[in-house]
DNA sequence: TTGAAAGCGCTAACAA
DNA sequence: TTGTTAGCGCTTTCAA
């Protein structure tokens, strides 16, 4: 059967539009309530639901909002982020678009030219990973950026603050007793690394610790690209070799996690290792589980949101949001084992962790 | 300033909104090149892209699809659905509003109301794995159902062949010579879980195996379960510990590495290892890459959308449609251990696999 | 307390 | 080949 209009529930109710319109809309108090009844009872019976079309073609204003990403939707990493948006969407009334790009031009193009027309409230536009961005053409200046900082400025985005991330991280490392802490980096340079390396690099002058350029390496983002950066540190003499390591991410940690175990060594007590990411199926599930610096998709999300649906003071100045990352605190940081003899006994049990560890800070 | 609107363009155009509509809709031939050409320019100059919204009312037809899932956009499991999705969508001219309803019933019903609201000429319900689901009151007749199957019946599906799948998986093993099969289940029972196990009993009778029920045993779904399952396996007398095992998804499978490794076992040279879901960041990341059974996501999701704009013909019987789960070789298979003597020296390289297992099938 | 009617921007039937 | 106009379903001003 058709849908019913807002003409078949007056006609139900035996009153006009306008009266279903403001007891629909439960605008001021003008309706009697006798009719009020009426009118919801009306309603019901025709199974009516006001079409959002209609509305929005006369309100001018659709309660929409359009969101274009790269590929956060379409792949396990930053799913989170959609989440906050979402959440925040639907508790301010409102329904998302949502648009993957794949990072193609083209698509991003015709995205932006289908969001219009739709006339959709605000528009986000994301990325799957913190980077800098030209703002594509089109976009409506309103735009709120989503993990990526637009090259030109002059809009509104939210970032994590890497820079404090990789400080954290490499803290919780010194604050365990660690003087050589090395910093497995992506061979690939988004502002993600520089920001961490530059926290890395901070947080070694504040505890005084000269930086050693070889504990910086680099290899490709994956487990494959820890693990070989991993064999490379491990193999350094031992008053070089490091008694830590910070990753560029979890992927590259579980990656350190495979050369440590395949030389015998345990994690925590022969080395460290702090990850970055906090991504879900892995570091909690590495063994042991690994402590981490998470990203704070889901805020993000949610600040995004608010701020292009203006419930949220904050956003207002053209500049962009630092998001703090969290310390997630695992098993894979211990303190540094003894400095001089190397370790001279296996411990029975590889999932328990030294007591000491546990209480360090 | 204000969106430009048809009356702008004719005016500009110096023709009458009726040509300028044509010329937008690329209606018939009627209209002269040169007033297209002076059709086009004026539109380009007054920038005008027409409302989605005004043709939606009018035509009572959005082009838009509505996609309720339960979590598949803010989780790292199967967002390859929504780019299969997407895709069709897109290549169809439609846009897609997704709604995640993180399993709640309350949003879950303002979720199907909203879309309904707003027209959408299609709806998919979407589940984050396969399941059996209840029908939502409301949800329109024709909804398709994604990676779940509706109880009642009566509606458009497409799930994954978990059967054929659990199948394929236990044959790549025996094809490799072993008969002492384990499968590794979850201790939840998803229909997923029963239909990957009947897999399993298939094959081995198929081959001739006996089933051991010793050999099959259940775990909390993660990488600490299938290791806490490994370890009991593994516990088991020489001559009924299994040499193979099939897991019932990665992350599983991830554990029995674990617990493997920390034996000093081998994969694939003392134990061969099947996953299943080809989960992305951790499959092909294990030490060995995993040999899995892949879940079609992608093809789900288009499958689902293309049936759901009615642009697929099979999509046509109210029946569930069973998509094929394709085996992914990678390097966790290889022959079973020579069946009396223990394995008496250790390999010195870790990575390379054993020739003839490369050549195995 | 309620109703008539204009108009949101577009398409399409009909007229010229 | 082009233009006039009704109407998609709704909200809202103004009048009763």
């Amino acid at each position: 059967m058709a849908r019913a209009r807002i003409s078949d529930v007056a006609a139900a109710a035996g009153v006009s539009v306008t009266t279903v319109s403001l007891v629909m809309n439960d605008v001021e108090s003008r309706i009697s309530d006798e009719t009020r009844q009426r009118v919801r009872e009306a309603a019901r019976t025709v199974g009516y639901a006001p079409s959002s079309v209609a509305r929005g073609l006369r309100a001018q204003q659709t309660r929409t909002v359009g969101l274009i990403s790269d590929q956060i939707a379409t792949t396990p990493f930053a799913g989170r982020m959609l989440a906050g948006a979402q959440d925040a969407a639907r508790e301010n009334g409102h329904l998302v678009y949502l648009l993957d790009t794949g990072g193609d031009e083209t698509i991003e193009r015709e995205a932006i030219r289908a969001l219009t027309a739709q006339q959709v409230d605000a528009m986000i536009y994301a990325c799957m990973w913190h980077r800098v961005v030209d703002v594509p053409q089109g976009l409506p200046a309103q735009t709120v950026f989503l993990d990526c900082r637009p090259e030109a400025g002059g809009h509104r985005s939210v970032v994590p603050d890497d820079r404090a991330g990789g400080a954290a991280a490499v803290r919780e490392l010194v604050a365990a007793g660690h003087r050589r802490i090395a910093y497995i980096d992506t061979d690939e340079t988004p502002i993600a690394s520089t920001l961490r390396h530059e926290g890395y690099v901070e947080v070694l002058a504040e505890a005084g610790i000269p930086v050693d350029a070889t504990l910086h390496v680099r290899a490709e983002t994956s487990a494959l690209g820890g693990r070989a950066a991993a064999d490379l540190l491990l193999d350094l003499p031992d008053e070089r070799r490091p008694t830590a390591v910070f990753c560029f991410n979890d992927r590259m940690a579980a990656g350190v996690y495979i050369a440590a175990h395949r030389r015998g060594l345990d994690i925590p007590r022969d080395l460290s290792v702090v990850g970055y990411d906090d991504q879900q199926l892995i570091a909690a599930e590495q063994d042991p589980p690994l402590t981490t610096v998470a990203l704070p998709h889901y805020a993000m999300g949610r600040w995004a949101m608010e701020v292009a649906l203006g419930v949220r003071a904050e956003g207002d100045e053209d500049a962009t949001h630092l998001m703090e990352c969290p310390v997630i605190r695992r098993d894979s940081v211990g303190p540094p084992p003894a400095q001089v003899a190397k370790p001279n006994r296996r411990r029975a049990s590889h999932t328990e962790r030294p007591p000491e560890a546990a209480t360090d800070r």
